[in-house]
RNA sequence: GGGAGCAUAGCUCAGCUGGGAGAGCAUCUGCCUUACAAGCAGAGGGUCAUAGGUUCGAGCCCUAUUGUUCCCACCA
């Protein structure tokens, strides 16, 4: 009779996510096309890293994303995901590296730039698909045919097109300054790339000689290796002590050089001894006071932070064994004059954790000034919102802050700076196209070595990806974007960049909304880690539990920009709600009786129909709300509720009985309700879940091909039902106070009671009999008089109702006056509550006609179960 | 030094424009009731960090304090 076909009796995702991901693709699902009537939404992907792994991170990123995308797929909108990898350059060159010296034992410099190269592509055309394919794991619903890569040749030109363009207006240069120069990726780094943490380390007070007197100044140090290149000792001007030697020759010890005492306001005269030496070439203040004053910048430290030719006898020694030899050396001549342990912040590479050394080199740089201001533009008129709003703080402080921008990189794995040199006669040319010979000598062009901060090509990612710099339709029809999906640690390295880059060169801020999340912890609340092996592999999460309940657990109980914990209790909470899901479809599946389910007819419903169909178009609109508003937790939490405790645990259990008896007339509504309730439910799901939506949505009666493709639900006032909603409500209250009664009571659930109803809604708790009957235990319902009697029962006061319940032997009266005293307290506690608001004047004066109007309403509930409560307590006596 | 977040049940966290404190997990009791034991029914458990203030009314708004986490700055 059945023609549904039954589905398994436990949920078991590998049966279907691979194969239904495989269709969705194959059926191009996911593609966005530029011709179409409806209105974009566009989200372009936080590129990872090509040769990356996913991680946790990642798999919380996407999520929203999808849910994002699929939710405005759903809602009518050509909603286009463009994803793709970022070359990721020191991340990149540094694996590929590490590889070639385990499995040949060659450095890069060995085998040439060229080779090296060859060998990085290889690696990406090998590895490149691996991060691919794991999002495809988590269902993420991106266009695969506008799959990009920072590197391929569209990027390429948009950051040749970029680079020449700031150049020409002077916005990009090259200079000798400060930069901070990582040892070990032996490359600069831009300001952003350093993190500073606590170290604990030490303060030298070391003697300088003042020449010709045998006088000494006596200066304090962190950094007494860089003593080798200091240029000068600077004390503030107001400095009473030091008046006199401002002007005046220094000796500086170990190196023999002369040296002058300068005057600068950057001194602090309260800190350390009040006079500070000047290595210009090795501190960024130092090197600001150095122009000040026209000092000579001594370049000490090599590329690998070791001594150089300048620095004497301590040629070749490393930074960190320089300071110890010049210490001794020091100590020796008695010049050192005390040793404080002090802590300070130390400036460390981000990526692979080496301290930092700031070094003046000549490096291209980006002039961030002027195009900071209309990135701040943007946030103050409200083009460019942050979610939360919060950290448009975060960004603005940055901005408005902002130093330029070092985007040159000593590295071999990136986009090469598009300048070519002629040594001949000194020219320079910055140009899209690959110069050989100089214009103006004929000479021989080479190309500069170094390449582009890779942070410079993820900056145009947003118009880069649709077409740019050439006018394409994507870039017409999808750009600017709508949403950017990304967590905070990258509002600098990445969103701040976009912004500016995208204004300066499209005229248009590049997305609406930022959207930002937090990071996911372990369950102790520690980032998680590689050095700590705390980190979770969304893979095997996904292989154990499912992507569907691995993305549930990521969008629940997480509120935008907030960290979240990660706990496997957590997926497996999600997987359990993913059974209920699968089960509950699986009994619909069991009772459906036709292959075609009849179209919803409103004058043939029940009450409980209406009821659950009210619920539903509430949960519609809300749901709908809370998505628009970013509130994905929010929204996900009330479909849970809904599905679990509405439709699972009341719906279909008050509909068992119809179901169950084929001659009943309202069998077929029901199974329509059921049909019309369920695929409403799974289309508002899809987003969070796609997998197990799609899934059931298959075997259900349906329309259409996919629900990918279905009809986002609508808020309708004709299905809403305030009086059936109410109506049904008084049931569920007398049903829930009476199992109350039943389990308070220890009366064995085997044992069915006669229940005799006291009620002014007759009518509402006769139709209510079946669901008596089911839910309560109930062997007979009888709606009674006001003086009905009854002996040796117990008397459950709820809503609108005394029910008496005849128990024999059962009924405990300690224990029933116990109860009742415990009700008893309870409800006056609620009567004194209401009657405390409506006795006060403030309150009827002031608050809104609903809200007094809904508390008089229950006054009087309250009021009445309290006097029954009262009146069968004396009955006891 | 500047800025931001967090503090709610034993644990992890929700709580939207101020209107009777919620979930999951854990605990306790009773159930293999023909969708689901990955389940059902019931129960216990909170001075919403502290002190003031605004308001008829505060977990929510304001001020201060304490604890905690993070970001920025970098006094050598």
């Amino acid at each position: 009779m059945c023609k549904h076909q039954n589905i398994e009796k436990n949920y078991d995702p590998k049966q279907f996510e691979d194969r239904l991901y495989e269709t969705w693709e194959k059926n191009g699902y996911f593609k966005a096309s530029a011709d179409s009537k409806k209105e974009p939404y566009t989200i372009v992907i936080p590129p990872p890293n090509v040769t990356g792994q996913l991680h946790m991170g990642h798999a919380l990123d996407e999520t929203l994303q999808d849910i994002l995308i699929r939710y405005k797929r759903l809602s009518g909108y050509e909603a286009l995901w463009v994803p793709g990898t970022d070359h990721a350059g020191i991340a990149t060159q540094i694996k590929v590296e590490e590889t070639l010296r385990k499995e040949q034992g060659l450095t890069r410099h060995d085998i040439g730039r060229e080779k090296f190269l060859e060998m990085v592509w290889d690696w990406k055309a090998k590895y490149g698909n691996t991060i691919t394919n794991q999002l495809k794991k988590l269902g993420s619903s991106c266009d695969w045919s506008r799959e990009r890569f920072t590197m391929d040749e569209g990027c390429s030109k948009a950051v040749k097109e970029v680079f020449c363009n700031l150049y020409e207006k002077g916005l990009i240069y090259r200079g000798n300054r400060i930069i901070n120069w990582c040892p070990d990726c032996a490359t600069a780094l831009s300001d952003a790339e350093v993190e500073y943490q606590e170290q604990e380390g030490a303060f030298w007070h070391i003697k300088y000689p003042v020449k010709d007197s045998g006088e000494f100044v006596i200066i304090a140090t962190t950094r007494p290796e860089t003593l080798l290149g200091d240029t000068a000792v600077a004390v503030h001007p107001d400095d009473e002590r030091y008046k006199d030697l401002v002007g005046k020759m220094l000796i500086l010890p170990l190196v023999g050089r002369e040296i002058p005492v300068v005057a600068d306001e950057y001194v602090e005269k309260d800190f350390g001894t009040g006079c500070v030496k000047i290595t210009p070439a090795h501190d960024p203040n130092d090197f600001e006071v150095g122009k000040r004053h026209n000092l000579e910048v001594i370049k000490v430290l090599d590329d690998n932070a070791c001594v150089n030719e300048f620095g004497g006898k301590y040629k070749g020694m490393d930074r960190y064994e320089a300071r110890k030899a010049i210490i001794d050396d020091l100590q020796q001549l008695g010049l050192l004059v005390k040793t404080e342990k002090h802590s300070h912040n130390v400036g460390t590479c981000y990526r692979c954790g080496t301290t930092v050394e700031p070094i003046a080199s000549q490096q291209w740089f980006v002039k961030m000034e002027p195009l900071a201001k209309p990135a701040i533009e943007v946030i103050n008129d409200g083009t460019l919102k942050f979610v939360p709003e919060r950290f448009s703080k975060t960004y603005l402080s940055w901005m408005e802050n902002v130093r330029d921008w070092c985007i040159s990189r000593q590295l071999w794995w990136g986009h090469r700076i598009p300048a070519f040199y002629c040594d001949d006669c000194g020219e320079m040319f910055v140009s899209k196209d690959e110069l050989t010979t100089c214009a103006k000598c004929g000479g021989k062009l080479r190309q500069e070595e170094d390449v582009l901060d890779t942070w410079f090509s993820s900056a145009l990612w947003p118009f880069s990806t649709l077409g740019w710099p050439e006018d394409t339709q994507d870039l017409k029809y999808f750009y600017p974007t709508s949403t950017l999906v990304t967590g905070y640690d990258i509002i600098f390295f990445w969103v701040a960049r976009m912004v500016f880059s995208a204004l300066e060169h499209t005229g248009k801020a590049p997305f609406e909304h930022v959207f930002i999340h937090g990071i996911v912890r372990d369950s102790q609340g520690r980032k998680m880690s590689k050095s700590l092996g705390n980190g979770v592999n969304p893979l095997e999460v996904i292989d154990k539990y499912g992507a569907d309940a691995l993305r549930f657990t990521l969008a629940t109980g997480n509120s935008p920009g907030n960290d979240m914990r990660y706990y496997e209790e957590r997926v497996e909470a999600s997987r359990n709600f993913a059974n209920k899901i699968w089960n509950a479809s699986r009994f619909i599946l069991m009772n459906l009786t036709e292959e075609n389910i009849a179209e919803l007819d409103v004058s043939k419903l029940c009450v409980e129909d209406k009821w659950i169909i009210s619920k539903l178009n509430t949960l519609t609109k809300e749901v709908t709300e809370n998505l628009d508003k970013f509130e994905l937790g929010v929204a996900v939490a009330k479909l849970y509720d809904f599905i679990w405790d509405d439709l699972c645990d009341w719906y279909i259990e008050l509909i068992k009985p119809r179901l169950y008896e084929a001659q009943d007339p309202t069998n077929m509504t029901a199974q329509c309700v059921l049909v019309y309730v369920m695929t409403n439910t799974l289309t508002l799901l899809h987003p969070f879940m796609p997998f197990i939506t799609e899934e059931i949505w298959q075997h259900l009666p349906h329309d259409g091909e996919t629900i990918m493709r279905a009809r986002w639900p609508e808020y309708s006032a004709e299905m809403s039902f305030e009086k059936e909603e109410k109506e049904l409500e008084l049931i569920m209250d007398a049903i829930k106070a009476i199992r109350n009664t039943r389990a308070t009571m220890n009366v064995p659930v085997s044992r069915k009671a006669n229940l005799y109803i006291k009620t002014k809604q007759k009518d509402v708790f006769e139709s209510g009999e079946v669901f008596f009957k089911k839910l309560a235990n109930a062997s007979g319902v009888n709606i009674v008089d006001d003086d009905f009697v009854l002996e040796d029962a117990t008397v459950v006061v709820s809503n609108e109702a005394q029910i008496l319940i005849p128990m024999g032997d059962l009924v405990d009266l300690e224990k029933e006056k116990e109860r009742l005293l415990k009700e008893k307290q309870r409800l006056e506690a609620e009567v004194k509550r209401v009657e405390g608001k409506l006795s006060n004047q403030g309150f009827v004066a002031k608050a809104p006609a609903k809200l007094i109007e809904e508390e008089k309403e229950k006054g009087i509930k309250y009021r009445q179960m309290l006097d029954s409560v009262i009146e069968n307590l004396e009955k006891l006596k």
